[in-house]
DNA sequence: CGCGGCTTTGATGTTCATCAAGTAAAGTGG
DNA sequence: CCACTTTACTTGATGAACATCAAAGCCGCG
């Protein structure tokens, strides 16, 4: 072990919540040396932490925050691909196969990501093979998750798409029946390939129903049973 | 080396293609290893290879053939995710995250699968980290590719859907400008999630625009740039 | 207090699924 | 190998679902 790291308190990775995600493999001199290569960012509400096209130099993951991962699609306007909590890697998927990112992630809620130099990390990965199978566990996960939320909204119509976005927050997101939607009316637009208006006009419709209640920003979901069913339904 | 193996010419393994893909990094005995592990299956036109919901139990990936990755939706119907030909992982994705499969997949042309005991090829690359990154950049770039082609498909039009479908096989699939569709017109449909009967008169009507010639199966491409600028367009 | 962006609602036309009815092709059993 | 059955394909007609356009209300911010 080196020596000046003798006081193991300078050392808060030992302590990271994320060490059990995919570290718990990690020897204890690595994360020292991982300790002292880590830089955490903050990002504020709206700023842009990976932006599409950009090379590829660090390796980060969310550790605190709510990041929207989009794209721009050919035709200019953004196209949400989805939303996500630590620790479902911000620089996810394409960082090990790409050299620039294909997807941007800007910051929903002030968030703070965890960055490592890709270099070091790779070299991290190369000698350790369980810590390696740690992550492509974790990272075909996180694939096969947008793959499957991404094949629900194509076969859902619009109700039942904005049904589905609704319990998507609720439970998924904030684990709880009343919420403040983090985004847009547009985003949410986005989120599920329908137009602005008609995500209002639906909200609107739920409301009046008796299956939602909206305030601006905040929702609650008064009817749960009843949004599952057109969830399943539409 | 193991002395039973000096004989070289028994193991196959050394001259399989897939090799290149993401064995680049094993070491001669394990590749003898391998070799005796892994066992060649071969399924006919119409076969299924992993069934939606059966345990995983073994790493297979196709060696020859097309095939349909494809799974069942909560009403019942079947939603194609992606045709796909060597040697992206037949097994994919959930392989290592799950205990059962997500999806089936099923064979479109005779094909072959190459099949290893997955705890043969946990410990494989648990101990060797470089192959294991090599796998992590190849399963993340498919699941990568398959998110992309989702959102392709999510944002476009019913023309602009079987515009792509049909450039998706000319280029990736066949690289030829005719080939024979290896799917019925209600797969194509349950692939770009659209109607049957409109994915038939939309061939009808590129038909009689002149951009495609249909026979049957067989496809024709006689207007390109065309085609090209409907899948950007729509 | 006025400007610009986000939201809301209505009206309109387009796009699409669905139904139906008919034809072609591909299996299946005698 | 042919009659029979089933499955795939095709086209038209209809109505439902959805995008788009437009106008007005709201809210935050300079």
């Amino acid at each position: 072990m080196n020596p000046v790291r003798k006081d193991q308190n300078l050392c808060i990775c030992e302590k990271c919540e994320f060490k059990n995600v995919i570290f718990q493999f990690l020897k204890e001199e690595d994360i020292f040396d991982l300790c002292d290569n880590k830089e955490e960012r903050n990002f504020r509400k709206g700023e842009i932490i990976n932006l599409e096209g950009d090379r590829i130099i660090d390796f980060k993951y969310l550790k605190k925050g709510l990041v929207k991962i989009y794209r721009r699609s050919a035709n200019g306007d953004e196209q949400v691909i989805t939303i996500t909590r630590p620790f479902e890697f911000v620089s996810n998927m394409s960082i090990f196969s790409e050299e620039r990112y294909r997807y941007s992630v800007s910051a929903l809620e002030d968030s703070t990501v965890c960055v490592v130099s890709l270099d070091f990390m790779k070299a991290l990965f190369s000698k350790n093979g369980a810590l390696t199978l740690g992550l492509l566990s974790k990272v075909s996960q996180v694939s096969d998750h947008i793959i499957s939320q991404s094949l629900e909204i194509r076969n859902k119509n619009l109700v039942g798409r904005v049904a589905y976005v609704l319990l998507f927050f609720a439970k998924d997101i904030y684990s709880s029946r009343v919420f403040d939607l983090p985004v847009s009316r547009k985003e949410v637009a986005d989120f599920i390939s329908m137009s602005t208006a008609n995500v209002i006009r639906t909200l609107s419709d739920f409301k009046r129903d008796g299956i939602i209640n909206v305030d601006g920003k905040t929702i609650e979901i008064t009817d749960m049973s009843k949004l599952e069913m057109i969830a399943r339904r539409g």
